[in-house]
RNA sequence: GGCCCCGUCGUCCAGCGGCCUAGGACGCCGGCCUUUCAAGCCGGUAACGCGGGUUCGAAUCCCGUCGGGGCUGCCA
């Protein structure tokens, strides 16, 4: 039998990371086994899932590389892969279900249900559903519903425990007592996601479920559905959750737990990917930088660890760094460019001078902007960063390197990077100065921060007028 | 509260009874290099939650305990 795993967004929000890490172990684990991997879109939710959310998930998933052979946009023998579009079928099923006593109706109203579970847990009972409609003669029960009268439609859980062998927990069993009978089909006639997503595991013939931790406690109500429905159940594989730095629950407090946010930020695909394979799984060994093919190679659900992972972006920096490096020059700079807007072909010149000094020294994309945006300003069109200045232009060597500086390069013939060093090199010996304390005034005066890319190139390619103007201008600033 | 999951450096992972005086990576701290910042190189810091077993031997197996987390919805 061949895998056939899916990944099930719900649109109601932004695609989060832990959905991200949830289908790149469904997509390497497909891709490992040679099976297929499906997008399917859990929208039940009428009221909360938007358009636009399901683009900017699609082309998440896109712009990751984790491609789908079946499923929304590239379509398959299941129709469209929407389950707002499938309503007629959960109906169906439940037809049946209600047909063989697998499930009834429901007159219980949501105040009676919270009043009761209210009551239960305060005296320390079990807060489930107690099964009451259950007992109701089911004749009657569809003479009512008949009749009008507004219900729910409930699962009759088993009286056995279920048990299952989960791919990455090992075997599990929950008792029938924690088990109440659970809602499939809302009042408003609408399937609930169980329902749903259990029934479309089964019509897709989807043969192995991976999704996190959260809702492993809902798998025997999944088990129970595709057994009610004379189906055999799916191999489950409950992956670790992620959390945030402090610990806690990745969520929106944390700000940058949306994939777009981290492609903003200028995360490259690649880094995302490798990063994400290393949360919850390893290649094995002590390997740290794995290739796609490396991972699909290694990947398997079977060696997933079971605790949960904190979303380090720390390392995530450092491994888009060396994505970063990685690169070939042109590509660093054609996945530069869009960042900077729209610039004037000296400027574009300037930049791509620069591009590879950057490349060396950056961490993400955006960042790379920010270290080129001194060529992009007007020469008196930049502020002076507060640390920078109070240390390198309020002191005894500021003003005589500067007024020094500006001389030698007022006299420098050919401008380029090797005439600029030279020049400024003897004319530092011959008066005996430091490079520090020579060079960081100037660094400040051209780019407004004592940070920048290296000091000659960059001169080099602000270009003379530009180089001499800021110096002048730092040193009036200097009063 | 109930049910369930998890527990190795700050973080991510390796370890699956002896090779562990616990290894790698990020981070952090020093040093080298150096025009700043990076990169690179060298070195350092730091963990098997705790208590009982089992065993000749336990990070590895069992029990308990403590801690963290998830679920407990007519959300997904």
């Amino acid at each position: 039998m061949s895998v056939r795993v899916r990944i099930a967004p719900s649109p109601t929000g932004s695609l989060h990371v832990g959905n991200v890490r949830s289908g790149l172990f469904n997509w390497l684990f497909a891709r490992h086994h040679g099976g297929t991997f499906i997008l399917r879109v859990d929208d039940t939710d009428l009221e909360r899932c938007e358009e636009r959310y399901l683009d900017e998930i699609l082309d998440g998933f896109r712009w990751l590389g984790l491609d789908w052979d079946e499923g929304v946009g590239v379509g398959g023998p299941h129709g469209t892969y929407r389950q707002s579009d499938r309503f007629d079928r959960y109906a169906e099923v439940v037809d049946g279900l209600l047909a063989s006593g697998a499930a009834y109706r429901c007159f219980c109203t949501p105040e009676e249900l919270d009043e009761r579970r209210n009551a239960a847990q305060r005296e320390g009972r079990p807060p489930g559903y107690d099964g009451r409609c259950g007992l109701l003669d089911a004749s009657e029960a569809g003479s009512r519903a008949a009749s009008g009268e507004r219900h729910s439609i409930r699962l009759r859980m088993p009286d056995e425990a279920i048990e299952f062998a989960d791919l990455v927990r090992g075997d599990m069993a929950f008792a029938p007592e924690t088990q109440d009978d659970f809602v499939i089909v809302r009042t408003s006639g609408a399937p609930t996601y169980h329902l749903a997503s259990t029934v479309d595991d089964v019509d897709y013939e989807i043969t192995h479920v991976a999704r996190g931790e959260d809702l492993l406690s809902s798998t025997p109500k999944h088990i129970a559905i595709a057994r009610a429905m004379g189906a055999t159940p799916a191999i489950y594989a409950h992956l670790p959750l992620l959390f945030g730095p402090d610990g806690k629950k990745l969520s929106k407090r944390h700000g940058d737990t949306s994939l777009r946010a981290f492609r903003e930020q200028g995360f490259l695909p690649e880094a995302m990917f490798n990063f994400m394979c290393l949360l919850g799984w390893s290649p094995g060994n002590d390997e740290e930088v794995i290739s796609r093919d490396e991972a699909i190679a290694r990947f398997d659900l079977d060696a997933v660890q079971k605790n949960s992972a904190v979303f380090d972006t720390k390392k995530l920096e450092w491994l888009n760094g060396e994505y970063i490096r990685a690169l070939d020059p042109e590509d660093f700079i054609g996945r530069v460019l869009p960042e900077l807007g729209d610039l004037t072909a000296e400027q574009e010149a300037a930049f791509r001078s620069l591009a590879p000094l950057v490349q060396e020294r950056t961490k993400r994309l955006e960042e790379a902007a920010e270290q080129v945006q001194f060529l992009l300003v007007a020469d008196d069109g930049f502020d002076y960063d507060e640390a920078s200045w109070d240390k390198q232009m309020t002191k005894d060597f500021s003003r005589p390197s500067l007024d020094g500086a500006l001389g030698v390069l007022e006299g420098v013939g050919e401008w380029d990077t090797d005439s600029i060093e030279a020049a400024l090199r003897t004319w530092m010996e011959a008066e005996e100065l430091s490079a520090r304390k020579v060079l960081q005034p100037i660094r400040v005066a051209l780019t407004g921060s004592a940070i920048s890319p290296p000091l000659f190139e960059s001169m080099d390619a602000l270009g003379r007028e530009s180089t001499l103007a800021r110096i002048r201008r730092a040193l009036d600033a200097m009063g």
